[in-house]
RNA sequence: GCUGCCGUAGUUCAAUGGAUAGAACAAGGGACUCCUAAGCCCUAGAUGCAGGUUCGAUUCCUGCCGGCGGCACCA
């Protein structure tokens, strides 16, 4: 309906001088004014030298003359807002079609194009902590909302299995002696990999309190040098082990948290190509020497020094990511557009990186978008992983799984909304700025959050499963044949809900557009609100009422939205709650 | 010091340059022999400061104040 009203006024709008770019479509926040609106006329008035009230009214004239069918009334209000009333039939008609397309709300705006995401990037031999579920949140809601439009979405994680956090945990592991058992190469139980991570964990903090210390820094960036060209069969020992048993517990995360990984990345694997993309452009000018390491210097670009190959020779994180980005388009050499989510911390550096991309792979530099996410935190100070006091991701959802057992019994349904819960506090909220979980209230379910999206689901879920089981007085029929809609009787006047859920798929088209999940969040909890406010206004299962099929069909439009919603933001809908 | 991001209700967040700045939590009140009360209905409260651009600024620009992040061999 905004597109037939929209092409509308951008056909009558050269007749006005209107300019088309003026020509935008809003939902008015207060019914009153009318299902969309548009203040062209004040936009345009000035340049047309017309009063913007005469100028609307010249535009409702032309528009009038061919208006689509669906359009009720046009009126000017204000200083010249021209506000469209739709006819509530458009949107009975609207809900119904809704509660039959299991698809509403998908595009095909990027049919054919294939983008990568890379998102999540734990550190295998570190914790995977809360900052990990922050880019595990956002990136999933994004691969989802392009995913929904059409195009092919590869998850990517890329994974640090070499570089100083990993030299600083195996020298601690030597420090103390290694343990007996490192060696046994037998399959694990879930219990055993975790209680393994955790002491890795353990031991890079201590690895990491040392910084200060030269003595063990000389050693760490030996043992760093050993790692990387594997020549010591002690250390590869441990290193193997710590990986393997790292990213076993990583992939049990992944599972729980509903992310399925295209292709892992390690910076193993790329460090090499790295290594030889910076020597390769050292004498074209891109990089130099400096104190005996190879730097790039940003200054010229408004930018800051960053160090590309130590002074002992190793490739730095930013040499492993020009080299990670070479493979990404060496294996995909088909995408169209390439996204790294990650915190925000790392903007700076990221500009440095695209700068140098640009520099010498233009190709690859054009299509590569930096995303960056703020801090997920607490009120009770922040969290550094080099000083081990982090919150591991697990232990936060299962903090919160605990209060949710207090009200569900079912093992997997405390799950699905324990994750809930933390997803929606992540996603609700734009992307960059900090999260801050209050223990007190963002833990609690009601309102705003994500349970309470679950919640209304389920409850309407619900309806629909037992309107099945009841044949309808009124219409002869069970109102579970009704598809069509044709026969079904519809009220003459409709609701918030009805509008609503027919403005789903522009709401969905503008957070893709924007990679902007909030967006739909937002949209998701009024949603809700309306559909809770319609479930309490009367009994939708009432066979005295000739409306009832009517209205377990607008359930069942509910139900699809509020379901293709939340699955834009990588929540699930729980069997019962 | 340089630089990036951010300052909206008591709190946590919204608001394609548009109308009376929306929610939720916290507080008080109300409705149920009815499909799931994690729900519904009612009641109060906010754009850091100073300028500028604009018909119109929470939104864009400048300065100030305040918070967070980054700034050479970590990732």
């Amino acid at each position: 309906m905004k597109e037939k009203i929209h092409d509308r006024l951008a056909a009558v709008a050269g007749d006005c001088g209107i300019d088309p770019g003026t020509i935008q479509l809003g939902y008015p926040e207060d019914p009153a004014h009318g299902d969309l609106t548009t203040n062209l006329a004040m936009a345009n008035a000035k340049r047309l030298k017309a009063d913007p009230r005469a100028l609307a009214e010249k535009v409702i004239a032309e528009f009038m003359k061919g208006a689509p069918s669906e359009v009720e009334a046009v009126e000017i209000a204000g200083p010249g807002f021209i506000n469209f009333k739709v006819k509530d039939a458009w949107f009975a008609e609207e809900a119904l079609k809704i509660a039959d397309d299991a698809h509403y709300g998908q595009s095909h705006s990027l049919k054919g194009q294939k983008v990568m995401v890379e998102y999540t990037d734990p550190n295998p031999f570190k914790v995977f902590h809360i900052g990990h579920l922050m880019s595990n949140a956002i990136g999933e809601s994004v691969s989802r909302l392009i995913q929904s439009s059409g195009a092919e979405v590869i998850r990517a994680c890329y994974q640090g299995d070499v570089g100083l956090h990993v030299a600083k945990t195996i020298w601690a592991i030597m420090k103390k002696g290694v343990p007996a058992d490192l060696a046994a190469e037998k399959a694990e139980d879930e219990k055993a990999v975790k209680e393994k991570v955790a002491w890795l964990g353990e031991r890079y903090a201590e690895g990491a309190s040392h910084d200060d210390d030269p003595e063990a820094r000389k050693e760490i960036l030996e043992m760093n040098k050993k790692i990387f060209d594997r020549s010591d069969d002690g250390i590869n020992r441990i290193y193997d082990y710590g990986r393997k048993v790292s990213l076993e517990y990583f992939d049990s995360i992944y599972a729980r948290l509903g992310t399925r990984f295209d292709r892992f990345f390690f910076e193993s694997e790329v460090d090499e190509n790295g290594l030889a993309a910076v020597n390769g452009f050292l004498d074209k000018g891109v990089f130099e020497k400096s104190d005996g390491a190879v730097v790039f210097k940003g200054e010229k670009h408004g930018l800051h020094t960053r160090v590309f190959i130590t002074s002992q020779g190793l490739p730095t994180y930013e040499a492993k990511e020009l080299g990670l980005n070479a493979e990404k388009f060496k294996l995909y050499p088909d995408l169209s557009r390439s996204i790294i989510v990650t915190a925000n911390e790392q903007s700076d550096y990221f500009k440095v990186l695209l700068k140098v991309l640009s520099l010498i792979r233009p190709d690859i530099a054009e299509k590569t978008r930096h995303m960056s996410h703020g801090m997920l935190r607490f009120a009770t100070g922040k969290m550094s992983s080099r000083k081990g006091n982090v919150i591991s991701a697990e232990q936060l959802i299962d903090d919160i799984r605990k209060l949710v057992k207090e009200r569900i019994e079912d093992e997997e349904v405390c799950d699905e909304v324990a994750i809930a819960a933390i997803k929606y506090t992540i996603l609700r909220q734009a992307i960059g700025g900090d999260v801050i979980f209050d223990s007190a209230s963002s833990i609690s379910f009601e309102g705003d959050s994500g349970p309470y999206l679950q919640y209304s689901a389920v409850r309407a879920n619900s309806v629909i499963e037992k309107a099945e089981s009841i044949k309808s007085i009124k219409s002869g029929k069970s109102i579970k044949s009704i598809k069509s809609g044709k026969s079904i009787r519809v009220p003459e006047k409709v609701g918030n809900l009805e509008r609503l859920l027919s403005r789903f798929p522009d709401v969905a088209e503008r957070a893709r557009q924007a990679y902007a999940p909030q967006i739909v969040a937002n949209y998701l909890t009024a949603l809700a609100a309306e559909f809770n406010s319609f479930y309490g206004r009367q009994v939708i299962l009432d066979e005295n009422d000739p409306l009832s099929p009517y209205h377990v069909a607008l359930t069942r439009a509910f139900k699809t939205v509020m379901a293709n919603g939340l699955w834009l933001l990588g929540i699930k809908v729980p069997r019962k709650m």
